[in-house]
DNA sequence: ATCGTTCATTGATATTTATCAATCTTGATA
DNA sequence: TATCAAGATTGATAAATATCAATGAACGAT
């Protein structure tokens, strides 16, 4: 649990909901008051399936609170995980605007909470507002600009680096401490950055052996972040 | 050279243009006069620069005819290839509205034609277009959702699967035939799909004793387009 | 409490991929 | 034409990674 937790939504108008400065800043009172009846608040407990891969892309879908994991099975029936959605993201942004279905699943991987507003309403926003399509362009463009170089960091890395890069992000971009609970297993971690659990586990358990992290079930703290660091860009 | 290249344009209205379809179609007369009068066309030869990773983001950039690939310098200093941008890709779109600066490079790999608008123009028929700004979000998305698609297909497969996977790629989705030039070496298909040249000549060369393609300096012929698709799958 | 299932861990081994070195080909250029 | 640089190719070897197997630990469901 993380203790700055922003105040959950409820249910109040979304002109004073914390987040609207993302995207939504630009909307009159008029189209605020639209949002405010249009939208959804979707509480999930760590676990639960927000979306299924395959599913008709219906909603637009805001991560308020939480973190998620956007996941896919490849043609040859591998899991394999996308990327991790951070509060603030569009989790179901990717495909919102070019495919019928949602190509990835969503899965919360701690409570969450999700803002749902109907593609519908959506795209009457997109019509109505010029400065609010400027917007979302902007925002999709980021997220899966962001997605992109995450994965081609990773591909140019053998596994310790990759490790190093993933360890490396929860700390620095999720939760911003030296000290987290992982928020997913081995295996996932592995299906992030194509690797097999085996090796996950051993090049953990090497990191904690040389005193670069210590590890307590899924408590992980970096001990020296420096040589995290360094082996992030030279190991 | 490709026999079914369609007539370059010659700096007459983007009314007539035969690629308007693609996003520009719901644009007002008016909207297309302004276009014309702002658009610029470049015609680059194989090997020509278009944008440097850096260089600071000002127009929007559309590939009308050739190919062109997505380059960066990874943080480590290593060359590696986003993808390839087939005619009617917004090959200068994922940083449009994201970034002041393109992350990626952009290399014509053929004799090209690009599209040149300047962003200010483009910003301001999002404003009042909402049809236009639907049209570019649906590109946008599409764009980023297949390169990274791509990616992760990429990635979960054995050196074998990749070589397959593109070979399969420029034969079907870029050259509509089973015989082709590649338009890349050796190096930046590895550079592609992460792995050495070394690896992509001896896997070349063991399909072609295995007959299933025949190489001639730069064309590739696939034989047995079955057996590709095999090794692509299970390989 | 106990069973069963998934996750985590470690070691031994096989497979895949990268690296190094040498040669050959090709294309551009002085 | 001669020369140089870059690309392509092949073989031998080293390094990285996956696979297989076995075991212990954690967690739900009966």
């Amino acid at each position: 649990m993380n203790d700055k937790m922003p105040t959950p939504c409820l249910g109040e108008s979304c002109g004073e909901c914390g987040f609207r400065s993302t995207v939504f800043n630009c909307l009159s009172n008029e189209q605020l008051e639209l949002l405010s009846t249009g939208k959804d608040l979707l509480r999930a407990k760590k676990g639960e399936v927000i979306i299924k891969q395959g599913d008709k892309v219906k909603d637009f879908i805001f991560l308020r609170v939480g973190l998620a994991k956007l996941s896919r099975v490849s043609s040859d029936g591998k899991e394999q995980l996308v990327g991790i959605a951070r509060p603030k993201d569009f989790v179901g942004l990717l495909s919102l605007f070019s495919s019928p279905v949602h190509p990835y699943s969503i899965i919360a991987i701690e409570d969450s909470e999700f803002c749902i507003v109907e593609f519908e309403l959506v795209n009457r926003l997109v019509q109505e507002s010029g400065k609010f399509a400027f917007s979302l362009l902007q925002k999709i463009s980021q997220v899966s600009d962001l997605l992109l170089n995450t994965k081609l960091d990773i591909d140019n890395r053998q596994l310790r680096g990759r490790i190093a890069f993933i360890l490396d992000l929860f700390s620095k971009e999720v939760y911003e401490s030296t000290k987290f609970n992982l928020p997913i297993s081995r295996k996932e971690i592995g299906e992030l950055i194509d690797m097999r659990v085996e090796n996950v586990v051993r090049i953990l358990s090497e990191f904690r052996k040389d005193k670069i992290i210590s590890i307590e079930g899924t408590t992980i703290d970096i001990l020296q972040p420096e040589k995290l660091e360094w082996i992030k860009n030279h190991g």
